[in-house]
DNA sequence: GCCAACGTTGGC
DNA sequence: GCCAACGTTGGC
């Protein structure tokens, strides 16, 4: 599975973070979810297309276009006590939250989360079902594709 | 290993 | 701020 959707909330960690980070790279941190770990760790390839999503806010919905940058590592926050991550069960030596670095591919208007909901090519997507809380979510090739389209620098 | 209680997420 | 949905925890 090539391509993903990865939630930030724009108050912790937003496209413009992104843009500004050194190498507008930032390693994807504070995932604590099994499931979205998972993904992380045993599924992301460097490479692969990330759709960067703000969640929690005014408008939620995709902020820009970005892809998986590292293989995964150790969560550093997991380890730090004045972290909000800190999680006191990781150890070093058997570290419990892995994560990737993402890479900006370009900042793209807002595409919000209520315009996804209009678009039938959409109607599959994870962020979509009721109820999904999942942060890190897999995105399939034809549903990327039409996010392309409606992305694209001269569409509307 | 079940499951009630609790905590978190995230759109509204 | 509300609350539905869902993941995690912990007593048994």
């Amino acid at each position: 599975m090539p391509y993903w959707l990865m939630k930030s909330e724009p108050d912790e960690f937003s496209i413009d973070d992104l843009v500004r980070a050194p190498k507008k790279t930032t390693p994807w941190f504070g995932v604590r979810n099994y499931q979205a770990r998972n993904y992380m760790r045993d599924a992301m390839r460097v490479g692969d297309g990330v759709l960067f999503y703000h969640s929690s806010c005014a408008v939620p919905g995709i902020a820009g276009l970005a892809e998986v940058a590292s293989t995964p590592y150790p969560d550093e926050t997991q380890f730090d006590p004045k972290s909000p991550y800190f999680d006191p069960k990781a150890a070093r030596e058997n570290p419990r939250w892995m994560l990737v670095d993402v890479k900006l591919a370009r900042k793209t208007r807002l595409l919000p989360l209520d315009e996804l909901r209009t678009h039938a090519a959409l109607a599959g997507m994870v962020i979509l079902k009721r109820g999904n809380r999942l942060s890190v979510t897999p995105v399939t090739a034809a549903e990327w594709k039409a996010i392309g389209r409606l992305l694209a620098p001269d569409a509307r």
